[in-house]
DNA sequence: AAAAATATGTTGCATTTACAACAATATTAT
DNA sequence: ATAATATTGTTGTAAATGCAACATATTTTT
């Protein structure tokens, strides 16, 4: 039995990282070309507090899997170019910073999604049907739930 | 007819992004706690070197989605540590560096391999059969590759 | 032949990141 | 009640990253 050499490019946590790769380089080169005057990190933390009005930073931190001090200073520079309000609110009696969207923030997201749209969710040269995408997004999500439990969170 | 609001959260991106964070969180953890005295951005580059015995800087940084600066420095640390060499050819009729895994650099990565090799390859909690995995990981490509057109390397 | 463009690698620098340490407050244990 | 622990946010810092600029050398253009 002849033995199989398995390298660590062959698998799939290579391929996701891979993958991942392009898409943070192709997000950063565009989002810097057309001047949006947010970092891509910040956009997709910005769509993750519309979906959690009210969330409080912690919680916001474990969503988007960046420690409490990075998600700080993203906010920070949300707040400064006034897509975000933060305020002093309490949860579970203790006195925390929750945060909202704000006029200028949603029209900040509608501006980056009408610009993205068709590259985002439709038209991807025909190379996958909704189904392909479906999948792929369910068997992401199972293999990241599977992950997470060696993860130690430190937030 | 309703309006169906997107998200980005609700992307195939963000669920790339994401699981993507998490392994290379994971990686990290686990790597530091089992004292390879390698990165994980190390051992995959060393791997990836593995497969392509002689290659130069360049082509590497390509292959890894690094650039040269970037990928020379990894390269400076992993010969450092004995794990590759680098000797002067030519390629094209220019001079280049090229690069070769050396014994230690074998060693280190089996060592490594064996013992992530149950997390890699198999017994993911009989959540994924065979199959599964690999639609993901031609799905992966293909997303990968399409979305690669748009990149603009200055590498 | 001279000038411009390309290829390859390195250095410098600003940005992003994860972690440690700290401050302030609330909960739990002794 | 007092001490120890947990929760939340901030500041400091070292490592990783991408880009611009540079140095060399070769190829292409004029």
């Amino acid at each position: 039995m002849k033995k199989v050499i398995k390298h660590y490019t062959e698998s799939i946590h290579y391929d996701i990282e891979q993958t991942a790769k392009v898409i943070k380089l192709v997000a950063a080169q565009l989002f810097n070309k057309l001047n949006f005057d947010v970092v891509p990190e910040e956009y997709s933390a910005l769509d993750v507090i519309s979906c959690h009005s009210g969330i409080c930073q912690r919680d916001l931190a474990k969503l988007i899997f960046k420690d409490r001090a990075n998600t700080g200073r993203i906010l920070n520079s949300l707040e400064a170019k006034g897509l975000i309000t933060r305020f002093v609110a309490t949860k579970n009696n203790r006195l925390v910073r929750k945060m909202a969207i704000t006029e200028a923030g949603y029209k900040k997201l509608n501006q980056i999604n009408v610009r993205f749209e068709k590259s985002l969710f439709e038209n991807r040269e025909d190379l996958f049907s909704e189904e392909d995408v479906e999948n792929l997004q369910v068997g992401l999500k199972k293999f990241r739930t599977s992950l997470e439990r060696l993860l130690e969170l430190k937030i």
